[in-house]
DNA sequence: AAAGGTATGTTATTATATAACACTATCTTT
DNA sequence: AAAGATAGTGTTATATAATAACATACCTTT
C-alpha cells in the first residue's frame, strides 16, 4: 500500500499524458482488486468502469446510460447503471463527486484513502488528491467537536492549470 | 470582522441551546447584510430564511416547499423556491450542502468564508467550521498542481457529539 | 437436474432542479 | 401623477437524477 501522504502524479492535470495507460492500469487494478474481494467484475460492470475511464472528466449516471446503449443493442434503463456504479463504488473503483452528480475513476484505488478532488470548471477534469497534512487538520477539528468521522468529501471547484494559462492569454 | 480562524461555538452541536437566539441573529445579520449589499430581504426571501433556521438540520428544497405552501394560501411552486434560495446563498446568508441536496442557514455570514461541514447522519445537524490551518493546507495543495480555487465544499459525514454518546450505551 | 444466491431486465415512480413566459410590484425619471 | 424600466413572483411544463418493486436470467453448489 503506497503512503496515503504522497501526492498523485500532477501529470493527470496535464493533457499531455498517456491516458491508455491510465486506462489499462485501472483495469488490470480493478480485476485484481474484485479477485481479492471475492466479488464479480461482469461484463456490465467492466464496461461501465471502462467507460468512466475514457476520461478524467466525471460521468453522469445517464450520460453513461446513453454511451451504455450506443455500445449493446440491448435496451438501457437507469437501475442498470446504478447497479453498477453502486458496486464500482463499494469496491473503491470509482468515486461520486458531488457537485456534478457524478462519477470518476479512482486513481489510487488500493486501501483506504480520502476523497479529495479539484474540479476544472472549465474542462471539466477531476484530480483526486490526498494530503495527509489535509488529513490530520481535520481529524483534528472533527476531536475538537468530538465529532465521528464516517466518510469525507472535500472538493475545490475552479480551474487546472492548463485551463489557468488558458485564461491568462 | 471576526477572525476567520475562530471555530464556531460548540454550542451548536449541543442540542442545549437557545435557539430562539440563533434565529434572532441571524434574520438580523441578514437585514443589516441586505441592506448594506443594496439588495432587497422581501416577504418571500425573509420567510423562506427563517423557516431554514428553524433548526440546524438542512433542509431540502420540496420540504421547503411544502412548509411554506402549509404557511401561505397561495399555491408554491419550486422556482419560487429555488429563486429564494438562489439569492440567499448569493448573498451568503445559506449554504448548500452537496451531500444532502439540502440548505441550512449560515452560522457566521459576513465577509468571504470557507464552507467546510459536519453533518451527523444520526440526527441531521450541520455544523459550519472552518480553520485557519485546513485553509492554509489546501491552498497550499492547490498551489502544488497550479490550481485555481474558485469555491471549495468540504463535508464530513458521521456522529455527532450528542450522537455519538447515544450510540455507546 | 434442483436449489439457492447473485446479477440483470423491466416498469413505474420519486426526488431534485430549471426553462420559458406572464404578471405584478417597486423604483426611476419625467 | 404618468410612463418606462427593473426586479420579483406566479404558472406551466419539462429536464435531470435516483430508487422501488418485481420478473427473469445466470452462475454455483449439491
Ligand atoms: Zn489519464
Ligand atoms: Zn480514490
Ligand atoms: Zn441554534
Ligand atoms: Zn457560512
Amino acid at each position: 500500500m503506497p503512503p496515503s501522504g504522497s501526492p498523485i502524479s500532477p501529470s493527470i492535470a496535464s493533457r499531455l499524458h498517456d491516458h491508455n495507460h491510465c486506462i489499462s492500469t485501472a483495469m488490470e487494478t480493478a480485476q485484481r482488486i474484485c479477485s481479492d474481494n471475492g466479488v464479480r467484475l461482469t461484463q456490465l460492470r467492466e464496461q461501465v468502469l471502462r467507460l468512466i475511464w475514457q476520461s478524467h472528466r466525471p460521468l453522469g449516471a445517464y450520460a453513461l446510460m446513453e454511451m451504455l446503449a450506443e455500445q449493446s443493442t440491448r435496451r438501457v434503463a437507469p437501475p442498470t447503471v446504478y447497479r453498477a456504479l453502486e458496486f464500482l463504488l463499494e469496491q473503491g473503483l470509482i468515486h461520486r463527486i458531488n457537485t456534478l452528480n457524478a462519477f470518476v475513476g479512482c486513481t489510487h484505488p488500493q486501501g483506504d484513502h480520502d476523497n479529495n478532488f479539484m474540479i476544472c470548471e472549465e474542462c471539466g477534469v477531476a484530480i483526486e488528491f490526498c494530503t495527509e497534512k489535509i488529513q490530520h487538520d481535520i481529524k483534528d477539528s472533527a476531536a475538537q467537536f468530538n465529532f465521528t468521522i464516517k466518510a469525507q468529501s472535500i472538493e475545490l471547484v475552479g480551474l487546472c492549470q492548463a485551463c489557468t494559462g488558458n485564461k491568462d492569454e
